[in-house]
This record gives structure tokens, sequence and C-alpha cells, in this order.
DNA sequence: CAAATAGTCGGACGACCATCAAACAGTGAG
DNA sequence: CTCACTGTTTGATGGTCGTCCGACTATTTG
């Protein structure tokens, strides 16, 4: 069973800000950022289905904002920073910023 | 003709992150920033009808990412840099960059 | 007024999206 | 071996998206 990451190069902004538009994604993405480890899809507190988790980490996945690797039965995440901010320099520390302030907070 | 435009304090991460996520879209902002003043629809060279234009402008408008002004026959689009960095510091920043950036750049 | 210009509106289209339920597959523990 | 656990797959549903066409409105200019 093998998982395609696209490179570097191959990272596509379009791509990438579709797949952090979608609020589950972000949550994703934000517990991702505040963990030290890599950690399995059902770790993250999201309520809904099995199938549509798959899903989504498919999408940030293909998108290049996720890596996954198969250790057992799970698939452990973690977020390509690097890659990120070689090609995007500053945007994920910029929507993982957005993402922690509340509109409240202005 | 009233045209809503979502106050700072209204915009949303995930609806931003949408606008942004097209290609026709993302082109028009970088005008947009690279321009000195407000400038009308019609004039970014997008291969596009106009009713697809309209649609373009309204989700970014909507979005809180263009503000436009009815002068005459035209809508005069401005990019809202205040509004975007109060709310979500460093990201369109990032976003023209990463936009500028060609992948072959690497 | 007539023509040209700038954009809107409604309807349509195919494509894609987020979601679910149910059945399935692989791995690890008892 | 069997059970529990983690995630996948398939198929479906309702919704949204990007796009177009054609008709329309409103403004400016001749």
């Amino acid at each position: 069973m093998y998982l395609h990451h696209p490179t570097s190069s191959e990272l596509d902004l379009p791509t990438v800000l579709h797949a952090l538009s979608d609020p589950q994604r972000l949550r994703i993405v934000l517990q991702l950022a505040e963990r030290t480890g890599p950690c399995p899809c059902g770790s993250f507190g999201l309520d809904v289905t099995k199938s549509t988790l798959t899903h989504h980490f498919r999408v940030l996945r293909e998108a290049g904002v996720v890596s996954q690797a198969v250790v057992g039965t799970s698939k452990l995440n973690t977020l390509r920073r690097g890659e990120l901010d070689a090609r995007f320099p500053g945007l994920l520390d910029a929507v993982l910023a957005a993402e922690r302030t509340p509109a409240s907070a202005l």
C-alpha cells in the first residue's frame, strides 16, 4: 500500500489553500502543529465518521500538508513544516496563528 | 444596490482561504496587490466570461478579501490589506509571496 | 435618442465536495 | 484462533463550485 506524497516543488498553492479551507482539516493541522510527535488519524477528537476522516487525511496528504507513515495498524501523521515553509515561507505559520486567534480577541 | 462587506471581526479563516484557493481569484488578488489604485473588474486579463468574473469578485468581496465601490458604470476593486492584516497577520503577504514564486525557483 | 461600455441576473451544466452507512482488510493482544 | 482496533473502500446523497449563455440594467458618450 503505497502512499503518494508530493515533493516540495510539486506543491501547488491553490491546492494547499483548498486543503486548509475546511474547518475539520484546519483543526487537524492545528493539533498536529501543537503536538510533538506523529499521531494516528483517530486521535483528533473530530465529530465525523471514520470514512470522512480518511477522506480529510487523504486531501491533506495529497496536497502535501501532511505526511503519513503506516505503522502497524495505524497511520501516523506529521505536519510537513519543512517542505511547506520552503515552498511557501510564512504561510503555515500565518494560518496557524490565525486559527489560534478567535475573532473576539480583537 | 447595496454591497455587503464583512467587518474585520467577521472575517472567517476557512472562508478567506477558500476565496484564495482558486487560480483565477489568486491572479486577481496578485494584480490588485501590485497596482497602486482601485481598478474595475474587467481589467485583469482573465480568460473567462463576464458572468464568471462577476462570480469571482462576489466571492472575494463576501470573504472580505476585496472591497468594491460603485463608480459610474464600473465597480472599483481594492485589496483589503488593512483588515486582512489585522485579523490574519502575515497571511496575505505569505500568499502573495507564494503566488509570485514559481515552483521552478527552488 | 442611439450606441457603446461595465457589470448583473437567472438558469443550466458537469464536476467536485463533505458526509454517511455498511462491509471489508490488516494488525496486535489475549 | 479470535477479538478488538484502525483505517479503507464503495456507493449514495445533497450541496456547492466554476463555468457558460443569453437577456438584462445602468451609465457614459456621441
